[in-house]
This record gives C-alpha cells, structure tokens and sequence, in this order.
DNA sequence: CGCTTTCGCTACGAGCCGTAGCGTAACTGT
DNA sequence: ACAGTTACGCTACGGCTCGTAGCGAAAGCG
C-alpha cells in the first residue's frame, strides 16, 4: 500500500524474502481486532496471534501500533472512487456516500479517530496519514471539481493559488461535515441529510464565486 | 463541571467531604499531562503525581483514563460564548475562532480526538461526552439562529423537525469543517479561511431556504 | 553449497493497571 | 466531647503488555 520500511534499494537483493501472505494476514487481523478490541484493547501481541505470525515479525516490518493500523486502515479507502453521474451534485453524493459506508465500520472509526489523536504529537505519522489516507480523498474533489469546470457547472479557476484555497474549502466542508457526523454526532449520513448537504454546499459555493 | 459520582443524594451527609482543591488540581494535572506526554503517554499515575494527589483518590472519582479526559477537556469549552457582533456573519465568524482557538491547544487535540475514538465503542463515554462537551456547543448554533431569525437574517422555521434538522446540518458543517481542518489537514483556522467559510455557508442556507 | 535475510519461538526486565489494606484526617450529629 | 462516617495518603500486590535479544531453522541467491 505504501512504500514502508526497505533494506537497501527498491528490490532488496539477497536473502529470505519478507511474506506477502503474512503482510496480508497482519492487515485483516489488526482489521478485526480493531473491531473486536477497539483502540485500546488492541496489542501487537495479539494481532499476532490472530495473524498465525510471531510478534517478533511484526516489529520488524512497522514502528508500531501507530503505524501498522494506518496501514490497517488506509487500505479501506482504496474502493474510494469518482462516478460520473452527469451532474456536480450527482457526482457528490455518490462520493459522500461512499465515504460514509467507510467511516460507517467500526474499524474505521476507532481506528482513524485514534490514529489521528496519536498525530498530533507526531509530524511523521501526521504524514503518514496525509500520504495514505487524506490525498487519496482530496485528490477526488480535485477531479470532481475540474470535471464540473468542464460542464460548465462550476466557473473555471482564476488565480492558481486561490483555487488551491478553494479545493481546500470544499474538502475540510465535505470530509469534516460526513465525519462529524459520523462520529460526533452519531448519526447516519442517509439520502436526504446528503441531499441537504450538497444543496446547501453547491448553493454556497455557487454564491461565493459570483459577484456579491 | 457534571454530576460525576455521588455517594447518596444531592447533598453528601456525613462524612469527610472531598477536596474541591483536589478536583481542580487533578484537572489542571490531567491537561498538563495531555500536553506533554500526548494520551497514549498519559497514566493515572503520572496525573496523580502532578497533582499532589494519591492514586487511589484518582480512581475514587472517575472510572478511568477516558472519563477523567472528558472532564479535563470539557472545561475549555466553558469560555465558549455567542457574541452579538450585529450580523449573522460576523456573529458566526466570531464563534469559529473562538472555537478554532480552543481546538489548537494540544491537549485538546489530543485528549479529544482520542477520547472520541474510545467513544464508538462505549455507549456511556459517548453520551458523557455529548452532554459535557457537543450540546453545548450546539446550543450556540440554536441560539445564532434565533436571533438571525429575529433579525430577519433567516427565514423562520416552518416545521419543528426540519428545523431540528437544519440546525443538526449546521451544527455538523460547522463544527466539522474546522474540526477537520485543524486537526487532518493541520492548517489554522485564521481570518480569510473564516470569512471564506461563512461566505459559503450563509449564502447556502440563504439559497437553500428560497425555492429552487 | 555458502551467504544473506526472514521467520517462529522463548525469555526477559520494565512499566502501568486496578485493587486491597491500613492508619489517619475531616466533618456531622447527638 | 465523642462516636460514626467518609475521604485521604501510602504501600504493596498479581497481572498484563511492551519492546528487545538470542537462538536455530527456513527460504531465497550467486
């Protein structure tokens, strides 16, 4: 999923190569442990266990705890993709769907939350994070807004720098928005709340780019 | 700051009563900790040490590490008010830094984020954490709203559950977006990015409450 | 067949957890 | 003043997880 931890070089040369399958088998385990146990009640020891792989081989492939369940947890966020349904506001809800059928697992709330708390002290997970799991989602709103450029349902960017600052808007809205309320609120992100969202997301933004 | 444990009613009869002094210290001892030793960091143990207190009296008065955090955070949203600056907008902007401000120290970050992620799977700490810390953050949207209705600012609620609704829609898109902005794409909460924000958002709701 | 790296296994000191037990301190009612 | 009740500080404990070290065996490569 992400380059981790390597010897030497791009194809480490000699000796016992490391296991695909135990690599695998350590991801669904910490997967379901985080299920099972949560954050706190998760080891290493024992997502070994489940994994049918020694503790010992575990460190030797992540730092830690931190690392393995960004890992872990990336790994949902592959499906994440941007249909094309026609519309800007379409296209949107079928994202934010999607991104709330992910943050909908258990292994995805508790296992993001706490990983996200634990990068407050620690810039290099905070980039880990960044790289596996935050890019991927912003990369889709990037798409999705040249797509609606193109169509003509959104004007075309001016300035580089302040569209960068809108691409950012757009993103801490609609992420931070499913998120909180997956997660705070506790409340199911259904057909109509995404409809209300995007109605009002797509009006404000629609608003904001014309003249006051 | 919440009803916490209580021997019997209202009211403790007799008996040494407990130390307020003890209470506070611990609180401060707890923010303390978050911020230098993150939460993974922080143990019962060390807190019971910075405040002057017993280990023991820590676990006479809350249930754990997740319950006494809760607690420890909660008290930085006290100073959380809804200013009358004249205009919705103005009024909106000056909630978010407050609460922007609140969210960039440490340990809010980190004793948050991390308390919120033990919460999806116990029920207790989740409703403790509503009532301590999200309800009173949503009664300033209630009440923001309120009085841009009295202003003219907002049309008036037709329906009490769409009402609900929208102030539940508000209350996770504002507090979502600067939640997701300080803490996952780790960049401040200043003057442009709120007055960008609430240009969105007041002309989205403006829009959404009109026909379309 | 040597060389290298990974693997599984065992064992270890260290640290924290949450609780129990004790004697003492503080406050209340008679 | 005195018993009754509750909170406090302190010490000690078994149990658990941590992260590492050391070993022999397995799996590739030249």
């Amino acid at each position: 999923m992400v380059a981790r931890m390597q010897s030497r070089t791009s194809a480490s040369r000699t000796g016992r190569p490391r296991s695909a399958e135990a690599d695998a088998a350590i991801l669904v385990a910490t997967r379901a442990a985080l299920v099972e146990l949560g954050w706190s009640g998760l080891t290493l020891g024992n997502v070994a266990t489940r994994a049918g792989v020694a503790k010992t081989t575990l460190y030797r492939r992540w730092a830690g705890k931190n690392e393995l369940v960004v890992d872990a947890v990336a790994a949902l966020f592959d499906e994440l993709e941007l249909p094309d349904r026609g519309t800007l506001a379409a296209d949107i809800e079928g994202v934010v769907l999607q991104f709330a059928a992910i943050l909908a697992r258990p292994e995805a709330q508790s296992g993001l939350m706490a990983v996200l708390a634990e990068s407050t002290r620690d810039a290099a997970l905070r980039e880990r994070i960044r790289t596996s799991v935050v890019d991927r989602q912003k990369r889709l709103v990037l798409e999705g807004r040249a797509r609606a450029q193109v169509r003509g349902e959104l004007p075309p960017e001016t300035d580089p720098s302040t569209a960068a600052r809108t691409v950012d808007l757009i993103f801490d809205m609609v992420a931070g928005a499913v998120v909180h309320r997956t997660l705070v609120s506790a409340e199911p992100v259904d057909q109509p709340w995404v409809q209300s969202f995007t109605r009002v997301l797509l009006l404000g933004l629609a608003g904001a780019a014309a003249p006051s």
